[in-house]
DNA sequence: GTCCGGGTCAGCCGATCGGCTGATGCCGGG
DNA sequence: CCCGGCATCAGCCGATCGGCTGACCCGGAC
């Protein structure tokens, strides 16, 4: 019997291309398309299909990490298949309830077997995928910034400085300082414009 | 008689995707695959396709710039099908021969006009990226940072302090100092975060 | 109940940064 | 030949940053 799939993509041409691919699988059935989180969150409660898969870019409206987060627990499996392999995005989807992680760029043989492994619950990561997170298993010391510091390291990408960044998130500036002070500890830096680089480097920041 | 058609993107999905769509359509032709760069140039060289669709980004190897720049002057249309309209993307595409410039969120419609249009050599743009473009022809003083200021950026965009960056292009701090304040200037910021955010932003780092 | 991690805040101080003014040398176009 | 753009450097000064020390509150774990 044949796995029911939903696709969630925002780009036509994505969706095409995965209903080629798919379509011509006879164990593979595509069963609907959805261009937007909302969409896909309809049609999963609607359809339940065995596995849905998900961008996590949907351009307006939730992201493909919030409509994980909505479908997930109703007990429909969610394959996250999407062009970037960052820490942030990774981790956010796994939290998200994602059964899997695939890239776009990965072999049509490994989307096949990834689909068939999430429609049984089973974890599909892309090779890279999984490296990332051997990585952070094995870097246990790893850059385990808190939700707080993570806020303070977003407005730090932008630019700001010290009081803006206060502002922003209502925080008096000593307290910026405090978890900046924090940051530059766990990512063994001692400049803001170095923690940028750090966590450009290590895909911490959009 | 139809258009002949070569596409270069190192997703199978996106190919897939435009082979689904390009195929439907009587008057368009897709005569070849390219997964990279290298094979793109090969291949157009080889085929004389009338018109190119190119991803600019490629993965390991030349990327779709420079295969871009390879391939327009034989007199082949390339026409470049992305995710990104960044204003850096598009003026290096545009420099590098692109006779068109869409995005991969576009409906098929406008693809496929697009396709006419470049293969009689005439301009397509998205629009957002005409947006774009026109923005940059008012605005007509960009971001033109000297190769020294990039030099500058580029340690900047490291990490290091004045005294560091200074140290590592062999210069003073002062001088240092100077050039970044005339970056600053031209970026339209006043720190060096903000610098390596708007840096970040156009994309004139890595 | 106590301990601890996370978030919040304050004050102090040395180091760094950014703006300013001004100067030199090189090179290429008018 | 002179002017302008580019790169180089110096000194001054106010603003900001980063490190430090110490403090409070809260919620969950033990």
């Amino acid at each position: 019997m044949s796995v029911r799939i939903l696709l969630c993509d925002d780009h036509v041409v994505v969706r095409a291309g995965l209903l080629a691919l798919l379509g011509s699988t006879p164990d593979i059935e595509v069963v609907g398309e959805a261009g937007s989180g909302e969409e896909a969150v309809a049609m999963a409660a609607k359809l339940k299909p065995d596995v849905v898969l998900m961008d996590l870019q949907l351009g307006p409206g939730i992201d493909g990490v919030e409509a994980t987060r909505q479908i997930a627990p109703t007990g429909v499996h969610v394959l996250v298949l999407t062009t970037y392999d960052t820490d942030a995005d990774i981790t956010r989807a796994i939290e998200a309830g994602a059964t899997g992680y695939l890239l776009k760029a990965e072999r049509p043989e490994e989307l096949f077997a990834a689909i068939h492994s999430a429609a049984q619950g089973r974890t599909a990561l892309s090779p890279p995928v999984a490296s990332r997170v051997m990585d952070r298993m094995r870097g246990a010391a790893g850059p385990s910034l808190t939700d707080r510091e993570r806020d303070i390291l977003g407005q730090l990408g932008r630019g700001l400085g010290n009081r803006e960044i206060a502002r922003a998130l209502f925080i008096s500036e000593a307290t910026v300082k405090t978890h900046l002070g924090r940051i530059y500890a766990k990512l063994g830096v001692d400049t803001r414009t170095g923690a940028v680089a750090v966590a450009k480097e290590r895909r911490l920041l959009p």
